[in-house]
DNA sequence: TTTAACAGGTCAACCTGATTGACTATTTGG
DNA sequence: CCAAATAGTCAATCAGGTTGACCTGTTAAA
């Protein structure tokens, strides 16, 4: 399945020249099969939590607000609003419905009565501890199959392309 | 901005308690960072491509079948489908754009007329290429920062984590 | 040779999640 | 007092996905 880049090497492929050039067939595999890896990786992580949502009606959004709510409890609207880089519309029906099935609570904050602090309530933190240990177990099955060492260069990788992209 | 969970772990959190024991408090900050990384690192991997895409109207979808198609030319219709596992009627409008601009050529194939084998044009490959080109330049920095050990820790790990997910 | 199954295409209705724009209320700080 | 900040909300619009129903050809099997 993973192969046939060969077959489009000896095509002309005649654009841009200075791509063309700058990296070996071999290591255009290479990179070729990572950009695949990492797109099949996140669609197989992301499934399983789909699934749980789905049946609650829930999508990504929910879960995204969940995850970032409970990693940081008290954290404000627009903080999550540009950890989320999503539009204040676009969060507000989400957060409102989560906040109506008593997922995650608000209160004004002492300092400031403008800024809402959000947290995870009992139930909350039982659904997204639920979404995530999918995926902690799938991880630790992975890091365990791959083994230490490889767990440690892979987290590494992460955070460098993490960084190298928002420039 | 990546700790806190900490914070986390000293409230109560007594729900599956099958899921609490589990992991030790060290291991799951490590994992959280893990799913964390790959969120962060998925996002940060499809933001340029993006751009590029959006400059031409086209969206992610576009995106993956010009990329499958590139990978394995003369795929058939149903075949694609599989591989993105969308429905016909949503990669049919998206196909039908990219075959009318020319980016993307369809044959019938000659063992059995019924079979569409789709291709990409000069035009498409050039598109293609450029696409890909920027998510192989982020991929090689990323590589090149970790070193040569981590990029083959870091692909394996990517493959084990394709397979265990299709279960 | 008829018929069932398959590959593909398309219409319609619908849903989710996202956008921008415009506007409100409340609170804060200079 | 007033400008700025935080939050919330309505409306219009879009992209991308779904299911269901139905169509054309083409192939292969009964």
């Amino acid at each position: 399945m993973i192969d046939s880049i060969s077959q489009r090497s000896n095509q002309p492929s005649r654009q841009s020249a200075a791509q063309q050039a700058k990296y070996s067939a071999v290591r255009q595999a290479e990179l070729r099969e990572s950009i695949e890896l990492l797109f099949l990786g996140y669609r197989s992580f992301t499934a399983r939590p789909d699934l749980i949502l789905a049946r609650r009606g829930l999508g990504r959004v929910h879960h995204r607000i969940l995850y970032f709510v409970g990693r940081e409890p008290g954290i404000s609207v627009n903080r999550l609003l540009t950890t989320l880089k999503v539009s204040k519309q676009a969060l507000n029906a989400p957060l409102r419905r989560l906040l109506e099935s008593k997922l995650v609570s608000a209160q004004s904050a002492a300092h400031d009565r403008r800024v809402k602090e959000l947290r995870l309530t009992a139930e909350g933190a039982r659904l997204e501890q639920q979404l995530t240990g999918t995926q902690m177990k799938q991880l630790s099955e992975v890091f365990a199959t791959a083994g230490g060492e490889a767990e440690i260069a892979w987290r590494e990788l992460m955070r460098v392309l993490t960084v190298l992209g928002r420039e």
